[in-house]
DNA sequence: CTAGAACCTCACATGGATGTCAGAGGCAAG
DNA sequence: CTTGCCTCTGACATCCATGTGAGGTTCTAG
């Protein structure tokens, strides 16, 4: 498929796509004439780049741990599955943080629903 | 305490710390030589949107949550709370999202220590 | 009093993913 | 062939929290 089908595909901009190619992200195969194709396969791919994103990782820090994803080999082993551990426990610990914050939301919540509740009964008292 | 100690005990940046102000996110009183000066209070404060801007929360957003935190009342309940609510589910589903990211980096790297070992094994047979 | 640290305002820089525009070429349908 | 849409490269714009530096004032310790 050409780039644009791959862009609506996962909701992704063409823009983007081009440059994740450039941070060596993504490959294509040129058409004769240049254009970009890609076979079905990036479609998951380019998905899962999206979720690193998400997570905070930077095209670099992506760029490192694809070849892993890519082809389980030794050499990739070593290095970026270390760096992988790392990135996972940097994630966890975001992900804790985030929830004490859904938390502390939710209390504060709660507290201005039983504020509003009481001012309500004095109200209605 | 002047804005140095606040931001010693909060870790973030003297720079940071007038900046949430001219967001209008934290208040301070002048000394009569225009010096900023704070209440232990503000050290949660600060740390509190801290945490908002961690989960994804702009200077605007946060400070229309604000008014909530200082003192709920009927005024800001309505419009805010419905925000607030409204960036918890967000939040929410963002959580979801980066556990669902994690597991997939788990998934990633049992994959490859289970390439390395079946590797491993075979040398040694 | 003085040196040095902390503070003030103003303003420009940075980073990183993405938007957007310009100018040109490619490709399918009428 | 023409019309319209897609794609190409290249470059500049944007957002926004934060960094940084200049030039000046204030506070504190010796």
């Amino acid at each position: 498929m050409r780039i644009g089908e791959l862009a609506s595909r996962t909701g992704v901009s063409v823009r983007s796509l081009r440059y994740y190619e450039e941070q060596g992200l993504l490959a294509s195969t040129r058409s004769s004439s240049g254009q970009r194709h890609y076979t079905d396969d990036e479609v998951g791919r380019v998905t899962f780049i999206q979720r690193l994103y998400a997570a905070g990782l930077s095209s670099r820090t992506i760029a490192e741990l694809l070849p892993c994803v890519d082809s389980p080999s030794m050499a990739n082993s070593d290095a970026a599955l270390e760096r992988m551990a790392q990135e996972r426990d940097r994630l966890s610990q975001h992900i804790t943080e985030l929830i004490r914050t859904r938390d502390a939301l939710d209390g504060l919540m709660a507290t201005n629903r039983a504020h509003r509740e009481s001012l309500r009964t004095a109200m209605a008292g």
